[in-house]
DNA sequence: TGATAAAATGGGAACGTTCCCGAAATTTGG
DNA sequence: CCAAATTTCGGGAACGTTCCCATTTTATCA
């Protein structure tokens, strides 16, 4: 191992006691201090944090369960969440749920075992009944970001996905279109059946018809997306589409522009999520932002509420639903009068 | 804190050092496993990974440093850390490299404070000199991906820049290609500065001139690829574009497209790195793949054999270029005859 | 200057585990 | 069935730190 406290006190004249206090920041004789400072440096002195963690039974550290570590519209909520922690002089570390893990639950051994003192996970993927309950009973700090199964009684953070939708359809609406087709996403993801619920509501509410030809399912991949986009291309008479991931739209966008149409003049696209990319893709994608920062905070605020112990009662145990936000870009205009 | 070994003793009527043994692996009397398995389960006991970690002085983790955790093409790198690493027995924890940290070089603490048995990072910044020494000079395990700064005697992984440059320049010479533009990357990035030395030798090699007017710098951002773009499409002449990276490319794409010009039939274009949008985007972009798991497993692979002190030879601190590959798609044609 | 208050210091227990070593229990072999 | 060999077990030290408490040193004020 490397140097002690020992070590030090010993070079430095003095007792581990004094040390100790020294590192945390109380008050030593000036002389002492300068032998300490001198001490540290010549032995290139860290403190072991396992012993300290082990003796204060505190990390100073949150875990951020991500699956996919490297998914572009986590940045934001990562962003989000460092930006709370480090305000609290807490640490981030992040995991990242490949298939060497069973189930999201596994990593609450992390709290368990004193590796970190509060665990936020972050997945759109369909989370177990048995996973959900597991985190609900436990009195370990846990907060959850995405799918949270309508179940009650856990500290949970989503975007109102339906709402989303919603303002998608709406706009088109309002643009002129009234035959509106529709790429799902993967029916088990709970961001997906809720952007699908609010597709159809939202049709019904404005007395348009949701023909069933025009609803194609998809993976939320570019692939996916290519392929529904094909798929849809071989019926006719729709004049826009909705994506139910910026994935997917960009998928399609190519499927259609392979094909020699033109988007916006020909077919109208919007997308959901606003990823990076989508600014980018010509024609730049009309979507729904996400507000990825805001998530995090609120799912880190949250994770610290229970850490800090600041109420026992159910505000920290609620699930907050955030409002996305349309943004016009280029892939949207009237619909061609034919 | 939770119940420890202790409390599980006792429950199954044993000592601890049993309940210890039997945790590790080794061989108890049935009726003992039996009891202990009853106590475990019924106390909920989890080993106190701090103080295992303090007697073993072993952590069993090693730590991924990245800048900016969520970028697409780190993705590979950690898969491919990952997998040699579980292959291993070890956990891999993430941190991400934000504006928190002054340098890379916090992150040796880890190391000092015993977090982590071993320490990859990966960043495509600049590394500082004061940095590299300290990589060097350290007698803990620690792997670099990206910049190496030419410094001997580091363990590092990165990929052939000037030779993908290479590939591709050949490649367009090859389509009829004379007059070739290059949008550079920022000019103090390792990565950036081989990439332009690559495209500026194959230029020479090949009796081609690479006219300054023609070389415009970027930030390897979609932004700065776009306004680069548009800077050299002020000049005319050039029959085809190598972009430095992927997001560059799909940034000077759009301002090709805005000004009404084709993709490749007016104007060739190739990017570096294939993220994974670059197949998606219309036309498909020709770029040079980097093998981005293969990286991550030899970095990993440098590190392991550094924790197991496999070798204190020179083999473990070596610099290991690898080289990408030439992916051919839509975005590159024979350059129109005027 | 001397009594008293305040500040600085050192010793030792504790945190929960692993691991060594000697003791106890069990198995083996004649 | 008994001694020897083998297996299983329990006690205690150790890991490096924090924190409590008693003690020593320094500062304060009449």
């Amino acid at each position: 191992m490397g140097p002690t406290i020992h070590d030090v006190a010993r070079l430095a004249n003095t007792s581990k006691s004094t040390v100790s206090r020294y590192l945390n920041g109380q008050k030593v004789k000036r002389a002492t201090q300068e032998a300490l400072d001198r001490a540290i440096e010549e032995l290139n002195f860290h403190r072991n944090a396992n012993a300290r963690r082990l003796v204060m039974d505190k990390t100073n550290t949150i875990g951020v369960v991500v699956d996919n570590i490297s998914n572009v519209f986590y940045s934001g909520i990562i962003r989000g969440i460092e930006i709370v922690a480090g305000r609290r002089g807490f640490n981030c570390i992040f995991y990242s749920w490949t298939s060497n893990y069973g189930s999201e639950r596994e990593f609450l051994s992390l709290l368990y075992e004193g590796q970190v003192d509060g665990l936020i996970l972050v997945s759109f993927q369909k989370r177990t009944p048995e996973d959900l309950t597991v985190f609900r009973e436990t009195e370990y700090p846990v907060a959850l970001v995405g799918d949270h199964g309508e179940m009650e009684g856990l500290m949970s953070v989503d975007v109102d996905n339906a709402a989303g939708v919603e303002e998608i359809v709406q706009y088109l609406h309002g643009l002129g279109h009234r035959e509106i087709a529709y790429i799902a996403g993967p029916p088990h993801a709970g961001a997906s059946k809720y952007r699908q619920k609010g597709f159809l509501q939202t049709m019904e509410v404005l007395g348009l018809s949701a023909r069933p030809e025009w609803i194609v399912e998809s993976d939320w991949s570019n692939q996916g997306g290519y392929e529904a986009m094909r798929r849809l291309l071989k019926t006719k008479g729709f004049t826009a589409v909705v994506a139910s991931n910026d994935e997917t739209a960009i998928g399609a966008l190519r499927a259609i522009q392979e094909q020699g149409l033109s988007v916006p003049s020909r077919l109208s696209l919007v997308g959901f999520d606003d990823i990076s990319i989508s600014e980018w893709v010509f024609p730049s994608l009309t979507t729904v932002r996400q507000p990825f920062q805001e998530i995090g905070i609120r799912a880190a605020e949250g994770l610290f509420r229970r850490i800090e112990g600041e109420d026992e009662g159910i505000e920290s145990r609620s699930y907050h639903l955030l409002k996305p936000k349309l943004v016009i870009r280029d892939s949207c205009d009237r619909p061609t009068s034919t």
